[in-house]
DNA sequence: CTCCTTTTTGCAAATATTTGCAATAAGGAT
DNA sequence: ATCCTTATTGCAAATATTTGCAAAAAGGAG
């Protein structure tokens, strides 16, 4: 025996596998408590770091302040966010499957990192930025 | 006048251009302090916060359990961490920086993020857990 | 050099996150 | 169904990080 199915923790991954989103640990906490009211926030922190080790969902810095977790999903994705407006862009699991690909070759190293998530500037916000002061 | 060079924000920058590592936010006040023995922790956090957003320095996750930061390089490059024991390997910028010109073409993006961390097995590692029981 | 405006800072009070520990509950064995 | 071992939980107390606000200090203008 090494981990238990609690009901807590059936509930978190149940609550990200069925929404498929990305939840930051507030919003699973809030949406759990309901069914379980005397969940407490530090058995909701612990079983996300706890389903991250385990390899169930992932962990990504959204730019949010604070990290959002998400189910593995059977099409592995990406993204690009804008930090002028915000805006989040998927990318196709393609193109960063190939660097990875690489790099494990090279260096021998299997890649768990499933989630890369990349900070930039959107077509909108770079002209924005780039305009000489209209005044 | 748009931001102000205060003795805080200058011994910072300094202090993470001299070290040139990666520094946690403990590792910068403990350092910063013994100068500026009056700093507040607020002040190293916002201003950390602020060199990164003004594009000075750079904050990554390493898997350590707080952000470290580092001043940006000439030379950019990433990391290859185990997750097992812990080890890092250094990347060099080439591929990467091919997978986010590809990313920038496709996208009509700039992309900003400067500083990749990826996570994953050293081969060490992965036979350790390849490994059947040994017993 | 003095004055003024605006950014920064220190401090204290919020929040957020982690941790220690005793009580609870999974789940295997009997 | 009962007992046992040990992973998990709730709670309270540490830590870590953010925020509001009045006081301090940059830096431009006069």
């Amino acid at each position: 025996m090494q981990s238990r199915n609690t009901s807590a923790r059936r509930a978190i991954l149940e609550l990200l596998q069925t929404c498929g989103c990305h939840l930051t640990v507030q919003e699973v906490y809030e949406r759990v408590q309901p069914q379980l009211p005397s969940l407490n926030p530090s058995t909701v922190y612990r079983n996300l770091r706890f389903l991250v080790e385990q390899g169930s969902i992932s962990v990504s810095d959204m730019g949010l302040g604070t990290p959002v977790y998400e189910a593995l999903h059977a099409a592995p994705h990406h993204h690009l966010i804008c930090e002028g407006c915000g805006h989040e862009i998927e990318l196709s699991d393609g193109p960063v499957r190939a660097l990875f690909a690489e790099l494990e070759q090279t260096h021998h190293f299997e890649i768990i990192t499933n989630h890369l998530v990349l900070f930039g500037l959107c077509p909108t916000c770079r002209q924005k930025g780039q305009d000489p002061e209209s005044s």
